[in-house]
DNA sequence: CATGAAATACATCATCTTTTCTGTTGCATT
DNA sequence: AATGCAACAGAAAAGATGATGTATTTCATG
């Protein structure tokens, strides 16, 4: 339960790829599909989201493909999953009017959970992220 | 994003329409219908898995129905949860094999998200959040 | 027994997610 | 200018899950 979609899973992937090899020039999405093992097609859904919210720049043309758009210490979770997957929700009917808010007695649980994973969310950085990734790549390349 | 589904949600208002009502008999799963607008027929569902797991006893034949199984100021949101819904998920990933395991940048913060949700959820009475509903019910009932 | 209510199983409908496909547009290289 | 690569756009197929309904069975009570 209260299971992200493939599309927020993945749009974080693809944000630390992208920042571990910033300044390497753009990365098409069929080199994020083989390395993260993902559809390019697929792909390409989630970069336009990303992409409208400032998040990825792209490239057109040859020689062209994603680079990351801001500072990926600046770059929240939450910034990512937000962008491609909408506001935190465990209840719809947060969003909605509802007759019963006022008595409801499991709103405020609905609305705590909320403020406890934006929280969370909120202060986890791509580039935090990313560098758990990088101190294990660098491991193996040390053998 | 993270939504429970609606056998989360509607369980966690039985739970508290039991507790609200407990000594007063069984409660069939029509009144509970009528009073919190549900289907009867999932209802039905919903309290399959809240017996299964001990929550509720159920009353068969004439003056049958559902009683509340425990101590509400024992039983936890989470625990609800859990008899619905299963374990909190973020991702699937969690609980089957994955070979990103070791060097996965995601995984980390899905596991922080399961721990700040089991912790909030654990918190969480039925007795706790029947307490509030009762309170709204006795300023409405003061006028 | 007869009755009312839960238990169980199965069928269906709706919605959302995930994936794939087809074509178009823009940019850099030659 | 011509060519090729890669993003852009939209549609639609495929799959999964959620939600609900129907029918039958089992059981406790009067």
């Amino acid at each position: 339960m209260m299971a992200l979609s493939t599309k927020g899973r993945y749009a974080a992937r693809i944000m630390v790829y992208l920042a571990i090899r910033q300044g390497a020039g753009p990365i098409t999405k069929y080199q994020i599909a083989e390395a993260e093992e993902l559809s390019a097609d697929y792909i390409e859904q989630i970069m336009v989201r990303l992409r409208a919210a400032g998040l990825v720049i792209s490239h057109r043309g040859r020689k062209g493909g994603f680079t990351i758009g801001q500072d990926p210490a600046k770059i929240t979770l939450g910034d990512v999953l937000a962008a491609v997957e909408g506001p935190i929700r465990p209840a719809p009917c947060l969003d909605s009017y509802c007759k019963r808010e006022a008595s409801c007695p499991t709103r405020p649980v609905w609305e705590q959970a909320v403020a406890v994973l934006e929280d969370l969310f909120g202060r986890t950085t791509i580039a935090g992220m990313a560098e758990q990734t990088k101190a294990q790549e660098g491991i193996s390349y040390s053998i």
